[in-house]
This record gives C-alpha cells, structure tokens and sequence, in this order.
DNA sequence: TTTGATGCAAATCGTTTGCACCAGA
DNA sequence: TCTGGTGCAAACGATTTGCATCAAA
C-alpha cells in the first residue's frame, strides 16, 4: 500500500474521519505521480479510474491532506493560474520548472541559507520562509530541441 | 511629471495610443507608491482622485504597461489570491515581504547567480529567469513588537 | 471627425461551499 | 444506524471581455 495512504489512516484513527475509494485513489495517486499536478490534471487522471469522482472532491481531498501536512501547495508563473499540489517533503527545498515540459525538479542548495543570512544582516529583518523558482529547459528538452 | 508617464507618452507616439487622465493617473500613483500594489489597492488610492475610474480599466492599463515593459507583476503567497505590481526595474532583482506590515523590499545577491549555475550545471538544465521571494518581518516590524 | 479608451455589465477561470444523498465504520 | 464524504450546482474572488459611449488627437 502507498505510503500517503498509510500515513492517512492514521490521521484517520485519530481524528475519526473515513477512507474512502475517493481518498484512496487520490493519495495513490499523487503518490505515483512525482510530477506537481494541478487539481484539474489530477482531476483527469483519476478520473480513467473512477468516472464519476467530481473535482470538488479532489479539491476537498487535497486541502485535508495538506492542512494535515501529508501535501503541499505553490504557485508557478504559467499561463493559466493553478495551484500545484505534490506529497510534502519533510525537509525544505525549492523547485525547477522546465517550461516546455513542466518536469518539476525539487532541489536545494546551501547557498540559500547563505542568501537569507545575509539579506537578515542587511535589512535588521527575520525569514521565515524562502521560495525559489527556477524556470529553463531540463535536460531532456535541451536535447530534443537539438 | 513623472518618469513612467513620460515614459508612457514616448510609447504612444511610437504606436498611437493616447493619454488619458485615467492613464496618467495610474502612472502617477503607481510611480509615488514604491509598494507593490494589487489591481484592487490601486484602484482604491486612484479612486480619491477620480472616483469613477473604473477596475476595469485599472487592469487594461496595467496589462498595456506591462505589455510595453514599464510595469511587471508577481505573486506572492498570501491568503487573498492577487496579483502584484510595481514599475519594472531594469536590472534583475529578488523580493522580501514582510508578513506584518506587507512592505516590500527589492533585493539582489550575487550568490543567485551561483544558485543558478550550480543547478544547470548538475541537472544540465538551462535556466532561463529565476524568482526568490522570502517571507519574514522587517526592521520595522521586529522593533515594534517587542 | 475619427478611432482608441472608458465604464459598465456580463463572461471566464480556478476554487469553494451548501445541500441532499450515499456509504464507510 | 449514524454521520462524515460525495456529487452536483451554485457561489465566489480575481481578472478579462464585448459593447455602447466618450473624448483625445
């Protein structure tokens, strides 16, 4: 079984709640996915499955997962204004968006810590959060476009 | 008169636009700000000056400078889902926001451009623009609550 | 006078919500 | 059985658009 959907019943046993077909098919899901689907795209996926699931549900789905901590959101400069959603990391880390094939690459690097202390020294200010994209071509696409 | 309504005009003789007192309006408050408004902010500050000034054309106005290069947008991660925008710089640069008082602070490091290399150079990406927004509470803020 | 810009209302897009019904526990 | 979850439709907030009218050039 999935992990997301293991670390859901748990939250179930505690909190009382059910899992359903629904729940189920979105947490495996996503898991599977390793990409950053927006509900919509989710949506359409899980919909070869199950027909009859309605995007409100996937939206439900994800915003109790993610109050839950179990998903996360963010936000890519694209054409259309979706939000992403993908299985929270436990550490943080920032992400690449290859905009001809929308791959997301979650990555890090100590220099952001480096970047923040020196902003905070700067401007006498306190981070609490930092988030970077990086938009470009990933290697794959690099290579096709030759 | 202000630096991006001059601007404004040289691009209207360029392409046939006119100036209108709405426009120049826009112009003016946006250039007096140094925040980064949203669509709706603006059209607020505007209004006192003309009150039927319409959201509408608040957004057209935005969009045509943004357009031609005088005004950029960004989003940031608040509750309220808006759009941003401020004069655009022409050099590269990285945004702090505060979460308290929603200043902004407009930022540069040169170790951004090391973030990037190190990353294309792993990934065999190419990057092609990068935003860093960090999130925290300014000087200001940080005295004011003690 | 000509035609580009405006105000207004209606449309659109992504997301959320109220409610009657359904189905896990 | 009981109550939390679902599907559906309608509401919502931010932004865009069509159109009749207005006003810069």
């Amino acid at each position: 079984m999935s992990n997301l959907v293991e670390e859901a019943i748990d939250l179930l046993q505690v909190y009382g709640g059910r899992m359903t077909d629904q729940r189920r098919l979105i947490l495996e899901t996503l898991e599977t996915l390793d990409s950053h689907p927006s509900a919509e795209e989710l949506h359409f996926i899980v919909r070869e499955q199950d027909p009859k699931i309605h995007l409100s549900t996937i939206y439900r789905t994800l915003r109790w997962l993610e109050q839950e901590g179990l998903v996360s959101s963010r936000w890519f400069e694209e054409d259309r204004r979706q939000e992403r959603f993908d299985p929270a990391l436990p550490i943080e880390h920032h992400h690449f968006l290859c905009t001809q094939c929308k791959k997301v690459i979650e990555f890090d690097d100590p220099m952001v810590r480096s970047i923040m202390d020196r902003f905070e020294e700067a401007f006498e200010a306190q981070i609490k959060e930092t988030t970077i994209v990086l938009y470009g071509i990933c290697s794959k696409c690099k290579k096709k476009s030759k």
